[in-house]
This record gives structure tokens, sequence and C-alpha cells, in this order.
DNA sequence: TTCCATATGTCAACCGCTTGATATATTTTC
DNA sequence: GAAAATATATCAAGCGGTTGACATATGGAA
């Protein structure tokens, strides 16, 4: 049997409340006492129970996190950090992936509700989830809309289009070309493409349906140049495709950035790393983290706080070799 | 407040034993009762309180994934295919960065215990964590020794360095040297090592002090390449290390494959293909998680099952255009 | 009709911890 | 030295479920 307040309480020769009253720092206690149960404690290996103390507490310190998949350098930036700062305010962090698959953030939100954690940070994308709708239920969206009670937190899609393409045609780019994902999802990213749209000529955006698969990007990519060989300029909605572009480009000969420039979006420390000669947008991807972080403490510590608000922070051009 | 299962029971008409029994499926239940109860259920918009029954079934389904970080694509993958596995399994994930730090891991240790996970799988290396000597505790560890009744899953690290290191003399390589983590830290990770030791005459280390930070890296390679000007061959213990490796190689001119030849490790899906030119030995990511998982869920149902137990998975050499 | 199996429900204790109410011991005050 | 104030510890109820033991209803079979 594992140990419990009782077999402390025993050993110290008190009663459970005193055991208690040492472990919280709560009430009077004598040091004697308080000696006695330490050691108690320390000679029988204690650990308290964390789930019988929520229980009562109605209050658990568990936040769920669901991203679509923690297998992306941005999510799994976001993801780390938000687990920081979370982990800092004494917070445990579950994770979710959702694939972005609706029956899978469904059900993993309410899993989150049944387990009873304190809040959700949401960084995936479907609408209609009843389980958000409780206006008991502290969450926060990050780069997503999922209605109007849930703050949004997110970096300046709309400046991170313009500083993107505007950057392209400083560059000299005469037919600049935008690969975006789906464009059905009312998300803030839309705003990239937005900016791009309203500044360039004759617009053409490319869409990805199927997120997080390589080879259909490729795919996307290769008929890109097959239709619009005098491409010049590609702004890419993320790194992983604007790499996708720099590989198929390699592939078909294409010389960066002589014959081609390419933007990507994001710009994380993996990327950078891997890819110091990207040009990308960099959002500030610890900044997002912090805010939704406090946001959502913010909102578990009180309900009245203004729920219907956005966060908008700013992002960045790194310009590199492939501009 | 909350709704909860009395309300259920009350608006049903029923008690709330009848209640649990139609949401638990257990015992005698006449539909006319089940229809009533989750009629109920679906007007009061009623969610179980999982914390609840953990207290009482003494098991949560959470078990806890600690990490050195998930902002780096092995262990973002790693943790990816884990929460994946154990999610079809029931189990929840709590996310845990360690950053490899000693007091950090062992806060995490007790936070995961306390809170009654019922297992956890360790990514990061540090011994002497008091809280994993538990025998009772369901652990696995991932490419590290804990302790002797800790199963370890891993790949084939001998074989994984071998197949690098006789590829790049099968090159032609005269001179190759082989970076690497903290060489006092007792993972099957060193068995890396052992093998390029073994294999190559007059083997050169270099070791990385502080892992998960370029700079340094590059600082430590760029000494590389000033000690050994003919080095003309770069075994990497891992794939950021061997991007860094021809970051900077690019940055002093050195031409690759024809100068230098480098392999990496690891093989992630991102870095294959952010960086698709990258030699590199290839983990079975995904077998490795499943593997821990399979083991932890036995482990957890029956703890009579061997403790003492190294999962050995094969390593494959992706060949590219690197060497 | 009586008896027993089957079906359907309820009661009350328990999971491990917290805490307001309450009791008792100790010290201070005048 | 008694009353008041302070310090210390205990009791018992409750957090929201689950479940073994027990009660009642229903329907055949004998």
């Amino acid at each position: 049997m594992k140990v419990k307040l009782e077999d402390v309480a025993k050993l110290a020769g008190v009663s459970p409340t005193t055991v208690s009253r040492v472990l919280n720092n709560r009430g009077y206690i004598s040091d004697k006492t308080r000696k006695k149960v330490e050691d108690a404690v320390e000679e029988l290996n204690y650990y308290p129970n964390d789930i019988a103390r929520s229980l009562f507490k109605k209050r658990t310190n568990f936040i769920g996190l669901i991203v679509p998949t923690i297998n992306n350098p941005f999510f799994s930036e976001l993801s780390f950090y938000i687990e920081k700062i979370s982990s800092n305010l004494g917070f445990k962090v579950i994770l979710c992936n959702s694939l972005g698959e609706f029956e899978k953030e469904k059900s993993y939100a309410t899993m989150l509700i049944r387990h009873q954690v304190d809040g959700i940070i949401v960084c995936s994308y479907n609408r209609g989830i009843e389980a958000y709708d409780n206006p008991r239920l502290p969450i926060v969206a990050i780069d997503h809309y999922l209605s109007p009670t849930i703050p949004v937190v997110g970096s300046d899609n709309y400046q991170g289009g313009y500083l993107a393409v505007k950057h392209l045609i400083d560059q000299g780019c005469k037919k600049i070309i935008h690969i975006n994902g789906p464009g059905d999802l009312e998300t803030p990213t839309q705003n990239r493409r937005k900016a791009y749209e309203e500044i360039v000529d004759n617009p053409i955006t490319y869409e990805l349906n199927n997120l997080f698969n390589e080879e259909e990007t490729a795919k996307t990519i290769r008929k890109i140049f097959r239709d619009h060989p005098d491409v010049d300029g590609i702004f890419a909605s993320d790194d992983i495709t604007a790499a996708v572009c720099l590989n198929v480009a390699d592939e078909l000969n294409i010389s960066i950035p002589n014959d081609l420039k390419v933007v990507g979006y994001d710009g994380t420390d993996t990327v950078l790393s891997l890819l110091p000669h990207l040009t990308t947008i960099q959002q500030p991807i610890e900044e997002i983290a912090n805010t939704a972080v406090l946001i959502l403490n913010k909102l578990i510590n009180d309900f009245e706080i203004e729920r219907n608000t956005e966060s908008v922070l700013a992002v960045q051009l790194v310009k590199n070799s492939t501009t």
C-alpha cells in the first residue's frame, strides 16, 4: 500500500489534521510537532496525494494544451515555452496532438474537462466543439478564433505578410506567388494572405489542403513551377513549406536567390539553425506563449476578466540569403 | 456549481448508484432506466469527474513524460509518437522539459508521483533521483540507464556508430572526427562513440558540454577545423550538430561532400525535410515510442514483469549527398 | 400458491486529503 | 488566582465518484 497521511500521523503520534497543517503551513504548529511530522514524512518517504487534494480543492493545477502536432518546429517551440512558463506558475501541462482532426480534438477536449483541468490552451482549429462553449472553462486560443468569448493570442499576421511581400518586391521580384494553408479556416493566419493579396497586383495563392504532409507540398510546388515558370518570388506561409520550395528548386536547378527568392514564416530556432540561409518572418514565439499562459492564468483566477480580447504581437523580418 | 452525478440522478429520478452503473456499464440496467439517465446526462451537459473516479480507483491514466526539451526534432518526434500511442491506450501524457537539469528533473519526478501518475517515461539523464527508486512505480527509460530495475528502450547505438563510420571510410575519408555529448553520461549513446573509437585508427572525439546550444556547438566546430585542417569526415552524434557542421563548413568555404563528408544521427522527419541532403543514421523513433509505451503499459498492469530488460532496435543509414 | 432465479435499485462505506468547528492546554493580564 | 487571550491539537463532514452488500420487484416453474 501507498503511504498516506494517516500513516505519517500515526508514526508522528499526532492526528491527520496536524499533519495536514504542517504540510500546508496552516494554523499554529509548535516546532516540536512540526519536526516530528517532518521526520515521519522523511522516514516513510511520503508523497501527498495530489488527486485527493485536487478533489477537495476543486483545483488541479492542470492545463491542457491542444496542438495539431508537436512534431513540428513551430508547435514544439511554442509548447516548450508554454510548458516552461506554466510550470513556473505551478501548472502541469497535458499534451494533446489533435492532428487537426475534429473527432480527435473533440475527444481530447472532453477528456480534459473530465480530468478537471483548470484551463486549456488551444492551437488547433476546429470550431463547433461543444466542450469549448462552457463559459466557466478558461480557454485561450492561439492564432485561431474559436468563439467570441475566447481570447486569442497571436502575432501580427498582416504585418508579417506585408513585410514578407514588401521585402520580395524590394529585392526585385516581379511575380510573387503565395502558398498558404486551407483557405476555409477562419484563422488570423489568413491575414498573411490578405496582406499579400492586397499588395501584389495579380495575386496567385496556392492552397495546401494537407498540412504536415511534405510529399503533397512538394507536388504542389512542382505544379507552381510548371504553371508559372516565370515565378521569381515565393512567400510561403511557414518555414517547412519554404524549405520544401528550396528543395524542389534545387531539384529543378533553379538558383536561389538569383532565379527565385523565397521567404518563409515562423522563424523557429530549429529551422534557423538547420537552414540559416532562410529568409523568414519570425514570430515572437516565447512572447506568444507567455501572453497566452498569463491570460489563461488570469482567467483561471478571476472569471470576471475581459474575455473578448485579441493580443497581437509584433513579428520581424529575418533577412538571409534566400532573398 | 458544476453538475455532478447526484444532479443527474435527481433529474433522472434514480439513485446515484444507478447513474454510475449506467455510466460504467455495470450490473443490470433496463433500457428504460438507461435512457432516462442518458437523457439527463445530455440535458445537464454532465461530464464525470475523473479526479474523483481516479481517487477511488487508484488509477489516473496519466503518464509522465520527461524529456530534456521538446524543442528539438528528435524529442518532439518521439514525444509525438509516445503521446499518440499512449492516447490509444487511454493514457494522457503530462509533458515535462527537464532541460537536463538535476533539480528540474527531480521536482518534475516528485510532482508526477504526487499526481499519482500510473507510470513515467524518462528520456532525460539524471541519475540519483530518489523518486525513481520506488519499485512500485512503473518507469521506462529511453536511451539512458537509470537503475538496474528500470527497463531501457533505445536503438542500436553501436551499430549506428559503426554504420556511420564505416560509410565515411567507404567514401574515402582518411581523417574522421567524432562529435559527441558529454562523455561522463552513462548512456547507451556512448556506444556510438565506442564504435567510432574502435574502428578508427586515431580517434579524435570532441565533446559538447552544452547540448542544445548551437552557438557553443559552432565554436567547437570551428575549433575542430582549426585544430585539424585535414579533417575530411565528421560523424556528429545528432543531426543538429551535423547541420551546424554544414553551416560552419559553408562559412569557411569548405566544400561538401568534396572536402568534407558529414554524417548526422537521428534522421527525424523534420530534419530530413529541411535538409534532405544530410546523410544520417536514422533511429526508429516510432518503434522506440511504441516499445516504451507497451513496456510501460505492461508494467502498469502487471508488476511481476521482468524489469531488467534492454530493448535494442535497429537503426538505418540514410545516404544522401553530404557524403 | 409457493419458491427461486433473474432483473433492477438503493445504502453506506470508502478513496486520501482539507478545514470549520470545537476542545484542551498554556500563557498573559490584572 | 481567575478570566481572557493565545497556542495546539482533534473531530467529523465533505470533495465526487464507485462498489459490495442488501432489498425489492418480476416472472416462471413446480
